[in-house]
Parts: C-alpha cells; structure tokens; sequence
DNA sequence: ACTTTAATATGATTATTATCATGCGAGTTT
DNA sequence: AAACTCGCATGATAATAATCATATTAAAGT
C-alpha cells in the first residue's frame, strides 16, 4: 500500500493547493469543487474520495494556504525591540506585491469578513490559524507573552489586516497605497515603550 | 404623477433596506434577488422595474446600509483631542453589541474582504462611502485635512474595521472580546501629539 | 369613461453547483 | 494469475439563483 496511497496523497495536495488559490481569490464560495478539482487537473468526481464536502475541504484549504506563507511574512526571529518588530512586520505585509497577488496572500485577510459569516467549524479554523500567526509574531508564545504584548500583537493584527483589505477594497491605486504606508506608520506606534526599547 | 410615484419609492426604500441588511448578515452573494424581494414584501419579478442587475442593487444597498449607521458611528463631533476623539469612536465601534448584530453594522467592515474581489463599480463605490466616513472622522474634510491627520484616520479606520472583522471571524469569545479591547486600547496610540494634545 | 402606462405577480428559462450513482481500470492482495 | 480495492471519470440529480416573458391591475392621462 505505497504507490496507491501516494498517488492519493499526491493528489489531496494539488486539490488543496488549488483550493487555497481559489479560495483566496474568490472567496469561500468561489472556490467550487468542479473548479477547484479541473484546476488540480481532476474532475469533479474524484472529491468526494478526498473530503467529505465542500465545508471540509474550505478548513483544510484554510489551513494549507497558511502554512507555507505564515513564514514568509514572519521571517526569521530576529534580536530587535517588539517596536521595530512591528514595523518590520507591518512592512513585509503592507506591500503592493501582496495586495496584489490574491491567490498566494494570506488567507486570514482575504477571508476576514467572510469567516465571520461561516459556520462555527470554520471560525474555529480560523482562530486557531489566528493564533499561530499571533505565536509567530509575538517573542515567546502567544499564550504565554506578556500581557501587554499580547494585547498589542491582537492590535497589530487587526492593523495589518484591516489595512491591506482596505487597500483591496478601494479603487483609485492613490488612496490604496496610501493606506498601505499608513498601516506601516502606525504600526509602530502600538508598540509600548515599557521594557527595553528608546532606541529611538 | 405623485401617488404611483411615491409607492414605487416607497417600494425602493423597502428593497434597499432589505438589500441592506442581507448584504451585510450574508455577504454580496448572500443578498440574493428573491430572498431581498420576499424581505421587502414582493415578488422576485417586481425587482428589475426598480434596478438594473443584481450589481446596481448591491452598490446602492452599500450606500443606503451606510446613510444611517455612520452617523451612529461618528456621532457629533465634540471639543476635543485629536486622539481623545479616535479614543472615543474606537470605544463606541468596538463594542460586543455592534459584532453581534450582524445586519445592522458597518457595512464598511462587513464586506471589506469581499469588495477586494468585487468589479470595478463596487470598488469604487466602496471608496466614495469610506471616504464619507473619513471625512466625518477628521476634524475637517478628509481630502483637507491635515496630512498627518488623514494619514493617521486611514491607519484608524484599518484598525477599528480590522478589529471588528477579526472578533466576528474567530469563535471564543473570549478571543473574541480581546481583539475588541485591543483595538480600543490602540486607537489613542495612532495619534500623534505634536499638536494640542498633551492632557494626559 | 376609455385608453394608456407601469408596478407587481406568476411562470419559464438558463446557468451554476453540490452531491450522488455507476463504471472502469490500474494497483494490491492472496 | 485471479480476485479485489479504490481512486478517478462520466453522467445524473436536485437545488438555487439570475434574468426574461407575460399577465394583471390599479393609477394617470385624455
């Protein structure tokens, strides 16, 4: 039982690589199964021995497009103040190249207002990826960060990616890059400047 | 020309209204045609005497959605602090209240993820109705505010619209409640001091 | 009063989509 | 090698939804 199950295993990959595309460019309900499944060169027929429905594969779909790209708005932990953590965070994320690419950005921005709307298993997807988000940004753990950092990372959080949604929702590219830069400027300023950190 | 005139307005204004509160409870492609037309107290066929397609219909529910609220949002401007003010509006956004009533929020926040995917005529639409809310934000007009000032409104409006979409997307409550306490502890953060402000 | 207009209702059409049923054929097992 | 499994393809089904066609009826104009 090797080839088979890797085949298998092979082609859930490309169903949920093509389904966290789908999802992030047009949304929870634009990612159809038989779109989805051409675009992972299937056909239709083949879900259903993958997923148990379309709500599944959405959690799952939400899930794989975090993985890969969590890192790469994170990076590399790096010895800097939590204030300049922020803005080099806000800065890496707040970027005409990840406004504009909708089918590799993070899906937590691109769903944002949807999951609201979703069904309690999605929600709970989603704040579980919230909070490995929210672990990677903060110095230690979420869970166990200073209480004040934790605040300020669930902040900066709701800064970064109400402000790269907005830059999405807009039309002039004026204003949308506009308010880019200003999510980047005041990321910064929700630092607190309590600890270890007058660098300035 | 006054009695056939005025109940075919009456009847707008009970299908924007309706419109209204399922684009915001269900998203643009939850406002569906007949559900908003048997919610306005007609039929699906009486629609398209009134608006052209399903698009006109979602563009101007977006402004009548936000005609009352933002003011319910904004409220008087009072004598007060730059930040005191984003202070004071992040508190009256960011309440349990207002997450939970789903069809009567902002509707800024409730499609902002969606009007990222949206046509060019939604988008724009979105823009002229943020910029309205901009405006009733800063002390002046936005487009006359200072820029420091309107730079700091955008990051605000990213922030609260952020923090509210996130609450409503996660499922503690706990959770839930923190993003909403962290974005009002963060909003007085944004604004800058250098001007009249130093009465803490 | 008679005709016309237009707002609404009813019904039809077409497209899309999730899900299920069935069959095939390549691996896997015995 | 024969029997069997199961991933995948094809096709069917049923539900939903946008839009259009036609009918009805009450208001407006003459």
């Amino acid at each position: 039982m090797t080839l088979r199950a890797d085949l298998k295993q092979q082609s859930r990959e490309k169903i949920l690589e093509a389904a966290g595309q789908r999802l992030r460019a047009e949304g929870i309900n634009g990612a159809g199964i038989a779109a989805v499944m051409a675009d992972a060169g299937l056909t239709h027929g083949a879900f259903y021995s993958h997923f148990k429905n379309k709500d599944e594969l959405a959690r799952e779909a939400l899930t794989h497009a975090l993985f890969d790209n969590r890192n790469r708005w994170l990076g590399k932990k790096q010895r800097e103040s939590w204030g300049q953590r922020l803005k080099r965070m806000a800065k890496r994320y707040l970027t005409p190249a990840h406004r504009k690419s909708l089918d590799d950005s993070c899906a937590l921005a691109t769903l944002s207002s949807e999951a609201g709307r979703a069904n309690d298993e999605f929600r709970q997807r989603y704040e579980q990826e919230l909070l490995k988000s929210l672990s990677g940004l903060c110095e230690s753990d979420f869970n166990s960060a200073d209480k004040r950092q934790a605040e300020e990372a669930l902040a900066f959080m709701s800064l970064i990616i109400g402000s790269i949604t907005l830059s999405r929702a807009v039309h002039s590219q004026e204003l949308s890059d506009r308010l880019l830069e200003a999510g980047q400027a005041a990321a910064e300023k929700l630092a607190n400047n309590n600890k270890n950190e007058q660098e300035e």
